[in-house]
DNA sequence: ATGGTGGCCTGGACGC
DNA sequence: TGCGTCCAGGCCACCA
C-alpha cells in the first residue's frame, strides 16, 4: 500500500510511539512476514532498544543498540501500531513486539505480503534491495543530469520506467499517476522519447508532489493509516488517481482509467497525449 | 542486460 | 443471501 509519503509518516509516528523503548520479548505468528530463521529473529531481538527509526525509499530501518537493525518493508497494506500487553490481538496481527514497559508494536498485514529482517547495522547499505534503490527524491539526492541519462537508455513506457525503484526511490502507483499528470507526460510514452522540457517538469513534479504528500501525512485510498491509525489526508488533492470519469482539473475532459503494465492507470487524454 | 509475466495473500465491491 | 469474478497503494523470481 503504502508509498514514500505514508511509510515517512509512518517513520514519524513510530519514532514518537516506540523510541527508546526496549523489547521484552516478540512474538512470531506468522513466521512468512521474516526473512530468515525466525528463532534467532526472535532472540536476537529480545533485550534490545529502538534508538532510532529511518527510512530509504519505501523501507523502514529500525536501529537498536548492539549494532542491530530491522529492515522492514509494508508492501500494499503493512501497518504497525501499539497496544497494551493482553489487549485482544486483531486478525491479521502477525508479529508483536513486546516492551519491557507493557506497551507493544504490533506488526498487521491482511495481505501478508510485508516482509522484515535483520542486518547488522553497518551492513544495511549493502542489503541488495537497498542497494539497487535510485536516489531520494529530494533536490539534494535527486540529480536531474542523472535522471535524464538513465531515461535515454530505457526503452519501456515512463509509468513502468517510473515504478522501478532504481531510477528514484519512493514512486508507487498513486504518485507515478500523479506525477505524470502534473507534468503532462502520457504514460505510456516511451522513456527515451522523453524532450528534455518533459524530463525536467517530471524530475520537479516528484520532488514537488512527494514533498506535498508526506506534509499532508499520505494518501488514504482504502486501508492506509499512520502510526496512531489516522488516515492521511493527500487523497483530497490527487488530479489523476482514482478520478476515472471526472473532469481534469486542467482542462475539463474526463480522466480516462487505462491498464498499463498490469496496473490500473489514471490519466487526463487530452492533457497527457503520447508526443 | 533488459523488458515482460506470474505469484504471493485476503477482503471488499459488484453482478447475477 | 450467496456465489463468482475482479480489483487493490509492491516487489521478486523467472522467462525470453
Amino acid at each position: 500500500m503504502p508509498e514514500l509519503p505514508e511509510v515517512e509518516t509512518v517513520r514519524q509516528g513510530l519514532r514518537q510511539l516506540v523510541l527508546n523503548k526496549k523489547i521484552r520479548n516478540v512474538i512470531v505468528l506468522y513466521p512468512k512476514i521474516i526473512n530468515g530463521d525466525t528463532n534467532i529473529f526472535i532472540e536476537t531481538l529480545e533485550g534490545l532498544t529502538i534508538k532510532e527509526i529511518k527510512r530509504r525509499g519505501k523501507y523502514l530501518i529500525f536501529n537498536f543498540n548492539e549494532d542491530i537493525s530491522m529492515v522492514s518493508h509494508l508492501r500494499m497494506e503493512g501497518k504497525y501500531f501499539v497496544r497494551q500487553a493482553g489487549d485482544e490481538v486483531e486478525k491479521h496481527t502477525h508479529i508483536i513486539f513486546e516492551f519491557t514497559d507493557g506497551k507493544q508494536l504490533r506488526y498487521n498485514d491482511v495481505r501478508k505480503f510485508g516482509r522484515m529482517e535483520l542486518v547488522k547495522t553497518d551492513k544495511v547499505a549493502d542489503l541488495k534491495c537497498l542497494k539497487k534503490l535510485g536516489p531520494e527524491p529530494t533536490k539534494s539526492d535527486f540529480s536531474v543530469e542523472d535522471f535524464a541519462d538513465k531515461l535515454k537508455k530505457k526503452n519501456k513506457m515512463i509509468k513502468p520506467a517510473l515504478l522501478d525503484q532504481n531510477l528514484v526511490a519512493g514512486l508507487g502507483n498513486i504518485y507515478v499517476d500523479e506525477v505524470l499528470w502534473m507534468s503532462k507526460i502520457n504514460p505510456e510514452t516511451i522513456a527515451s522519447h522523453l524532450s528534455k522540457n518533459e524530463i525536467e517538469a517530471l524530475h520537479d513534479a516528484i520532488i514537488t508532489e512527494l514533498a506535498k504528500a508526506v506534509k499532508a501525512g499520505g494518501t488514504t485510498i482504502r486501508s492506509y493509516t499512520n502510526a496512531f491509525e489516522n488516515s492521511g489526508l493527500f487523497q483530497f488533492e490527487l488530479n489523476a488517481y482514482g478520478r476515472t470519469g471526472e473532469p481534469c482539473r486542467r482542462c475539463g475532459t474526463l480522466i480516462k482509467k487505462i491498464v498499463v503494465a498490469q496496473r490500473g492507470t489514471h490519466y487526463c487524454p487530452s492533457c497527457q497525449k503520447v508526443e
